[in-house]
DNA sequence: TTTAAGTCTACTAATTTGGTAGGATAAAGC
DNA sequence: GCTTTATCCTACCAAATTAGTAGACTTAAA
């Protein structure tokens, strides 16, 4: 499941590519749009600039906008930065790989199916964007 | 991401899917050739039974066994069972649903998106089986 | 009746999640 | 250059979830 932190994100991410190139959007204001807590956002927000996802401008006139165009930030980028890994399993994932502890097996059934759902996860977040939340 | 409950549940039932209709066998020895802490693996086994998945016998001679056909007991269900939604969002699940919360939207896109993530997770995990597991 | 197993309830520790506080910093506008 | 308005940053806290443990109880076989 994707964490409340994550829905957040999605849904500040949605009010922002609405508002694209339109300037500065204050964070009060989408928090009181899309009722998200103020100061939980601003740490949202905030991790979203560092990744280059967002631009803010601080005083007067200023606020978060999208730093790109809403339709070339894939939707998996912004799952891997806010939620984490994708896939199911640690030693199936692309971004967030671990080789499996204690799996002795040469061969791992489990593994295989995990592949297969992280596959089909990823033809559908990878080829989504922002701009699709919006349609 | 599965927990660990869940890994441990399927390294425990591909053990049991092996050792099918050979008897009972012993929680410590799924314990010992799975490396699960034993105590946690008697908890889960436990679960496993009272959802009708295993059965188990007491005494000497007793322990753990599949009460179905593995062939018969699909992915989706266990991962449901020990692990919870499959589904992303809330709104979006067939088994664990909840209407979204603060969603005033009309239309949600993302909602939408999660609808093909989780029926493209399904198409997979509800016809694979624990007998796959060890093909 | 002893021994070998699973059953059950309850607890604890560690980690993650969700959220808050408050001062620091920067830009705009007088 | 002060005041206001906004983001930035560090640190903290509480609740929930996850991972694991303890120990007594029950049942069945030999």
């Amino acid at each position: 499941m994707l964490s409340k932190k994550s829905q957040y994100a999605f849904k500040a991410l949605t009010y922002l590519t609405e508002k694209y190139e339109q300037g500065p959007v204050l964070i009060s204001e989408i928090a009181k749009k899309k009722k998200i807590p103020l100061k939980f956002l601003e740490n949202i927000l905030l991790e979203l600039k560092k990744a280059d996802i967002l631009d803010s401008k601080k005083g007067k006139g200023g606020g978060y906008f999208l730093k790109q165009n809403p339709a070339k930030v894939k939707m998996a980028t912004i799952i891997r930065l806010i939620n984490g890994p994708i896939a199911m399993l640690p030693c199936v994932s692309l971004y967030f790989y671990e080789r499996c502890k204690n799996c002795n097996e040469k061969h791992c059934g489990l593994h295989d199916m995990m592949i297969e759902v992280r596959d089909a996860t990823l033809k559908i977040v990878e080829n989504r964007t922002l701009r699709d939340l919006t349609i």
